[in-house]
DNA sequence: ATCCCTGCAAACTATTTGCACGGGA
DNA sequence: TCCCGTGCAAATAGTTTGCAGGGAT
């Protein structure tokens, strides 16, 4: 519901499209790239138009209700919007990405609010490496 | 002579469009763009063709010579690298990016190595936000 | 009934690639 | 001399936009 009282609140409607792409980012707690999303509305129903969804995602953007990533270099990375001291590890060979949680990010905040004139409004941490799998794999 | 140097242990060839786009990216401390980049590049040499930047672009990064940042989710922007301890400040109303040192990242990494099982090598962190500037612009 | 949102298709733009020549080693 | 790196132009791919009709309110 929290999809349809946003729109609401801000003057947009309900609209399949919508629905569609929402129920597709809470599905998977997954990162997805714009082309796995559309692939993935497609499979629900196949009418929805990929420029629907693009504008579908520009608008959730918006409304803060999903968070644009660009964790690698290749594509950006779509996701349902998380408080911004959950970090990403994204691994450099399987390219899977988990969330951590850290009070790094606090403390980063803290000492910018004190020694700085910069206002922190959102602070991104990605940190690339190796995931566990690939390192216990690695050891074969 | 960084530059050659390095270009010379890899087994590269140092060349005209190559010292250009060291150059400009040397001049400015800034973050360019790919577009800023070639515009700079025909400032000083209009015979060198885009494709050429690009290819420079890619090499460079290749050898850790610069860094291809996503710091705004429009475009992504070239600097020369340096170590990631300093941390980039993004300022959302006039889109300046500074650069700040902090230890927040060294006790992130510390953590990291303790608590979980990922092997961290890279760690990039982007805050967005108001910069000084614009903060007492906003006073008037 | 209103007009926002959509599907469709075309446009756009940044980046990449194939190829033959020229310049660096 | 050798062959890597370049300029050129065409191809590619992801995303955006104009338009007219249909659906949400």
């Amino acid at each position: 519901m929290l999809l349809e009282a946003t729109l609401r609140a801000s003057d947009h409607r309900m609209t399949r499209p919508r629905r569609v792409v929402w129920d597709v980012l809470n599905s998977t707690g997954r990162h997805l790239s714009a082309a796995e999303i559309v692939d993935a509305v497609h499979e629900l129903d196949p009418g929805i138009n990929s420029s629907s969804v693009y504008r579908t995602l520009g608008l959730f953007a918006d409304l803060d209700l999903v968070r644009e990533s660009r964790l690698t270099d290749e594509a950006s990375t779509w996701e349902v919007a998380h408080p911004d001291d959950v970090i990403h590890l994204v691994c450099s060979l399987c390219g899977a990405t988990t969330h951590h949680a850290t009070d790094a990010v606090d403390a980063l905040r803290t000492q910018l609010g004190a020694g700085s004139d910069f206002h922190a409004a959102g602070i991104d941490v990605r940190v690339t490496g190796t995931c566990s799998n690939c390192i216990t794999r690695l050891h074969d």
